[in-house]
RNA sequence: CGGGGCGUAGCGUAGUGGCUAGCGCGCCUGCUUUGGGAGCAGGAGAUCGGGAGUUCGAAUCUCCCCGCCCCGACCA
């Protein structure tokens, strides 16, 4: 079809939106494809629906393709099956509540487990139904915290999202398969660099899942990847136990552990320098390092039952203990930090100055004490004394203290060794376009979703959920196909094939220029008709870059000589072509 | 929810107690111009986020509220 600029509803703006940090956002309102409307929630003007479409197009033709039927449900949902399941509180506040008229609770839709799985006990009782899998393409709503980054993290976005009912788990494992293959060629064909990152479950319950993490510096999701192809979510990544010499006689190999007067060291750096700069304390065969320090972490934990109880968490000084991998490590228990009450109530730890000796279930303070799987059998540590301005040097792991088990929650550092290859690993950033999960039968039993066998037995059914985000694919496709001067779609999923400049004044131009549109639409490319009239050259070259079609061609000075320029969009490449062969030339690019 | 920044026309912005709130882009009219965001002239467009207060006088000072952006917390 041919769009003509003179008439489209659109604007593009010369200046960046004054709100809009990311490259995807600023873009996208620059170059009139969206609009916001109210706080992470947005419009799609006419070239942005045609870009949301196309995504829509390639997710659907996939999955149909896989063999799932789509449906359509209602945003609108009653409480009822939410309640049933738990999430109705669980989803707490990110959940969009409201009521009808005669006072009963509603809610929009985050995500629809509860529907489908109640559709699907409506219509089928027999093993003989299975297995199944269909999906909607909808609207959902999250009333999150804090919306940002544009379209990437809104409070209303379009989702794409299956669901899987199997008898057993050999079932469930196929239909997982058949999704994980899907969702490749989904994002493959959206253009999109991505990793598959295995993840945690998290709230959603189930066991085996896996993320799509579209590479992008503004992602919110920090993964590791390897040389060797392993790559996992942060949350999810397995440290390997550090290697230990069964061999060593840990009494007589060692120095034996001795309490230092080090006053003045309340950070890790300046106990460090002390240690280096003390004649008395410095190591003989290399200097310390902030990894030869053990730094112990006090935390109160509350389980599902709102019940506290402290535990503390050995670390090598030189990292953190990273939130996020706590959290996930934890769940579904929730920590947070010792305050100065708790502190008071264990009046045996000295604050600042907390080491293993007095840690433990067995120990003094009773309080479980977890550790590092860097932290093994001979290694020997700089830590607490337990007395403030007191430190205590060569304390060895498995002589002088032991702990209640491993526990792998530390901040992940560039160049961390892979646990598949014992390679390097690097820290990455990454959009989450996809997440598919094995549920399991958490929602089919909490709502009674159970089928025949052939033994005549009731099972319950297993199920899987898998979902893509559509909107948030068009922003992370925009994120990693622009440049400094605008977007650069990739063909399927641009608004048009060909921006078509009309370059000048004279009627022959946009007689030509029309002319050659009408060729292009009679072969079914996709042509952006550039005929505003009054609007210089410069004008409509910046405005074809910004948009970020594929192809352009312009029609002006040339035309006399008998040639049109081709431009390429991605490389800058410009060149002229006969007026002769310009249609099936720029067909052929089109459509190659 | 905590920390930081901000709110003036469709967009980007100037304006720290004093005249009719200024400028650029965009928009409208006319003329000129047409290969990289044109020129001249004229014009429309603003509850200065909202409310209360201080003051002879408030975009400007005070208080409360709302909203936006960033970081954190949170987040199938």
């Amino acid at each position: 079809m041919i769009s003509r600029m003179s008439t489209m509803f659109l604007r593009t703006l010369r200046d960046d939106p004054a709100d809009a940090e990311v490259p995807s956002h600023r873009l996208l309102v620059r170059g009139g494809y969206v609009r916001r409307i109210a706080p992470g929630v947005f419009s799609w003007l006419p070239l942005g629906y045609k870009v949301f479409r196309n995504v829509e197009r390639i997710v659907r033709e996939e999955m149909d393709k896989a063999g799932f039927q789509e449906v359509h449900f209602p945003s609108l949902l009653p409480r009822e099956p939410y309640e049933t399941t738990g999430r109705w509180t669980e989803y707490g506040e990110n959940l969009f509540r409201l009521k009808d008229r005669r006072d009963n609770d509603y809610l929009l839709g985050p995500t629809h487990e509860e529907v489908f799985t109640l559709m699907v006990k409506g219509e089928y009782s027999s093993y003989r139904d299975l297995p199944l899998s269909i999906y909607q393409i909808q609207t959902k709503f999250r009333d999150e915290a804090r919306p940002r980054a544009g379209i990437l993290r809104g409070r209303e976005f379009v989702m794409k999202d299956s669901y899987s009912f199997d008898v057993d788990h050999e079932g469930l494992e196929a239909s997982y398969e058949r999704h994980r293959k899907a969702y490749i060629s989904t994002f493959d064909r959206l253009n999109l660099d991505y990793v598959i990152v295995s993840a945690m479950a998290g709230a959603m319950g189930g066991s085996r899942s896996e993320e799509f993490l579209a590479s992008a510096e503004v992602g919110e999701d920090t993964y590791v990847k390897c040389s060797c192809g392993y790559a996992a979510n942060v949350e999810a990544l397995i440290i390997p136990m550090a290697k230990f010499n069964p061999e060593l006689n840990l009494d007589a190999d060692l120095p034996s552990s001795h309490v230092e007067e080090t006053p003045q060291t309340p950070t890790i750096d300046s106990l460090v320098a002390v240690s280096n700069a003390r004649t008395d304390l410095a190591r003989p065969d290399r200097a310390w390092l902030a990894s030869d320090t053990l730094k112990n972490l006090l935390l109160m934990v509350t389980d599902a039952s709102g019940n506290d109880r402290p535990l503390a968490i050995g670390v090598p000084g030189d990292r953190e203990v990273d939130m996020r991998r706590l959290e996930a490590a934890l769940y579904p228990e929730v920590a947070r930090p010792f305050e100065e009450a708790d502190f008071a109530a264990y009046p045996m730890l000295a604050k600042g100055y907390i080491g293993p000796q007095i840690l433990g279930k067995d120990s003094e303070s009773e309080i479980e004490f977890l550790t590092d799987p860097r932290i093994v059998r001979g290694t020997r540590w700089i830590t607490g004394a337990n007395v403030s301005g007191k430190h205590v040097f060569d304390l060895v792991f498995g002589r002088d203290f032991e702990s209640d088990g491993i526990i792998d929650v530390a901040e992940v550092i560039d160049g961390d060794t892979c646990n598949e290859c014992g390679g390097h690993l690097e820290k990455a950033r990454g959009i989450e376009i996809g997440h598919i999960f094995q549920l399991g039968t958490k929602y089919a039993e909490a709502l009674g979703l159970k089928v025949l066998d052939e033994n005549g037995e009731l099972v319950t059914v297993t199920m899987g959920s898998y979902g893509i985000g559509v909107s948030r694919a068009v922003a992370a496709i925009a994120e990693q196909h622009h440049d400094d001067k605008g977007l650069v779609w990739p063909r399927e999923i641009s608004p048009a094939d060909i921006y078509l400049v009309a370059a000048g004044k004279t009627p022959e131009i946009f007689a030509a220029a029309e002319d050659l549109a009408e060729q292009w639409d009679a072969l079914g490319l996709r042509v952006i008709l550039d005929d505003r009239m009054g609007v210089s050259p410069g004008v409509k070259f910046n405005d074809s870059e910004l948009l970020g079609i594929p192809t352009i061609v312009v029609v002006g000075r040339g035309l006399e000589k008998g040639v049109i320029e081709v431009k390429d969009r991605v490389s800058g490449e410009r060149a002229d072509v006969s007026v002769d062969t310009v249609v099936a030339d720029v067909h052929r690019i089109c459509t190659t």
